[in-house]
DNA sequence: CTGAAAGCGCTTACAG
DNA sequence: CTGAAAGCGCTTACAG
């Protein structure tokens, strides 16, 4: 009796078998395989309580069935919420994920980076810190990669990244949520910002300030402050008193910031209106209601495993949807015969549908939830 | 040109030696390099880009460096916690983390357990589905198992799982939550328990129990929710009229219950006080801020790390407590001399000292934050 | 201090 | 339909 984990040799001795055939049989092929061996096989791996070592399958194969996904705060719901829902995808296709959390620190990015190339992950879904973006390390990187988010001005050359495919769109999210206030009628505007040399936290701003500058109005206050409960609480002390609406650049900010109102007797939306973007779940049960641009992360979730398992890494929406954007992705690319080589450049965009969910923090419906 | 990635022999090519010295500069070892050679081998690397590959590695060591930790749910602010403070110390570790997320679902639960395995994992952080709990999975696991949950009546068998260890105490945190409910002289108080069926709503109820007990009182309510913001906001519409403070098994559910209270007109704490257990950062922010025990991740992480790096999977605090509580772990071993064979049982309990953090949801302190 | 070679547990042409 | 054997990229005794 040995204490060691059988192998696939074992089975097959304990079949009569070659390994063969155990092969073929656990991976139904690449060999057909008689009914009869197939059923020594099974009851062989069944005495034995064999189970497969998939690192040296990995090795064999040159490629791996795990994914990495690497962002800047597990903690931060819509993250998490996005980790789960890519977690789940990813099991249903019976791959693994590996997580990394860079805490927005951009060395430990890198780091992380590397550490999931050594783990030969067959791809990469990244929401990044952006303060120098690791352009050169993302468009070279082996196997697919994902980007969640990407700050304007860092374009990925079209020519690397055969694999590269961008993501969500930040800005318009900040748009969609600061036109609801606007349309509430609110005419002084501020924005809880993140960390003023972060380029998402100028994504957002740009949004923003887009939806000012579309109504003829004028941007107001600018609040920097780190993208956390306590950053949208300090918020709340900096924000003038002639403010009327808010926007906030992500759910634990709106958080923070309710409860610093709270904490000085002020009331949302009475006081100050409040909308932000990247809700979750948890926006409903915030204390107003948050109304929320968001997105649905099963949805991002099942975007991104297609592209991820594409061989090829090319994007093609397969939903209904085709012009709901100006300027369109994929557009530039003539319809070549398809059993031509893969001469794609690869870049592609997933639409992500963001949705605003009106809660009661920006004054609609007074009376129910 | 080669498009492949460069491996070690092309490293070694490169640098004119052979691959065995290229391994022995990467690792350090185990044997010595000229410091000549070293330079070579160092330049060659650079030279090459060369990215050393973790999964040859793992099968040649038939060890690897990930860790998997499997969860209920990530996004959980509690395990949401977990995750990023084990990531990071792994990480610090130079190990790798792969992550699942059971959702409730045991047969999930088991599949999860067995992707792991497939994929060599070196050992496994169970926060567990409990409904039957897979003792023998668990108990017969490859690698170490570190368990944070426990409920009672799963006792492991002590022969079984040389590697296996328990966690928290969950029934403990339930009565310190609710014992702090008491000392505002409180007298009817209701729980606000998981799903019935699950055991570790049980350990809830049982510390609950307990606390109430210990003071003379009487058990009150008892309410059977998920354990999600809808589940306490859900418990807000069930709690009977004379409860005078409610114990919330985890921090959703409190926020749930605080914005059901909300909806209602009901002021927490003047009509019903409340408290959690497994709160997080957030709950200072909550409205009012959420009394609840609080556990230091990054403790508890740094904890699970150490067991789980201990090649012999023995747990040792390290700290200076030692007599906290009666009947400790490790008793039942002598002092016999570590030179010794590794005969222990290797069961051990992690302590993981719950802090009540106090809030205004509990009634102290009305005046300040 | 350095190198040739076997072995980790799989996969998969290639020959029966 | 089945098996012997080479190969994936490392590690590490074993000889020099």
């Amino acid at each position: 009796m040995v204490t060691r984990r059988p192998t696939r040799d074992d089975v097959a001795r304990e079949a009569g078998t070659s390994s063969a055939v155990v092969s073929y049989v656990i991976n139904h092929g690449p060999r057909p395989v008689s009914e009869q061996t197939r059923r020594k096989v099974l009851d062989a791996i069944r005495r034995t309580g064999y189970v497969p070592n998939n690192i040296a399958k990995s090795l064999a194969n040159g490629t791996s069935d795990t994914y990495a996904l690497l962002v800047t705060d597990l903690a931060n719901p819509f993250l998490a919420q996005m980790t789960k829902a890519l977690e789940h995808k990813l099991f249903s296709l019976g791959k693994t994920l590996l997580v990394g959390d860079s805490s927005d620190d951009p060395s430990r990015q890198m780091e992380l980076l590397e550490s999931f190339q050594r783990q030969q992950v067959s791809g990469l879904v990244w929401y990044g810190v952006d303060q120098p973006l690791p352009m050169d390390a993302l468009e070279t990187y082996p196997g697919t990669v994902v980007m969640l988010n990407q700050p304007e001005g860092q374009e990925l050359s079209p020519s690397a990244g055969r694999r590269v495919r961008l993501g969500l769109d930040e800005s318009e999210e900040a748009r969609m949520a600061t036109a609801h206030l606007i349309g509430h009628g609110y005419q002084k505007l501020a924005i809880i910002a993140g960390p003023r040399e972060r380029l998402n936290s100028r994504e957002r701003i740009r949004g923003w300030k887009r939806a000012i500058r579309e109504s003829g109005l004028e941007p107001g206050q600018e609040i920097f402050v780190p993208y956390t409960c306590q950053g949208g609480y300090e918020a709340a002390e900096l924000v003038d008193d002639q403010v009327e609406a808010v926007f906030a650049s992500n759910e634990l900010q709106a958080m923070g910031f309710l409860a610093g109102m709270a904490q000085r007797d002020k009331k949302v939306p009475d006081d100050v209106a409040l909308a932000a973007m990247n809700g979750t779940d948890q926006s409903a049960y915030l204390i107003p209601s948050l109304t929320a641009v968001q997105l649905s992360e099963d949805e991002i979730a099942d975007k991104i495993a297609k592209v991820l398992l594409k061989p090829d890494g090319a994007y093609q929406d397969t939903g209904d949807d085709g012009d709901d954007k100006p300027g369109g992705y994929e557009t530039s690319v003539a319809p070549t015969n398809r059993s031509d080589a893969p001469v794609r450049t690869g870049l592609g965009t997933i639409p992500a549908a963001p949705q605003l969910v009106i809660g009661r923090s920006c004054g609609c419906s007074q009376n129910e939830v």
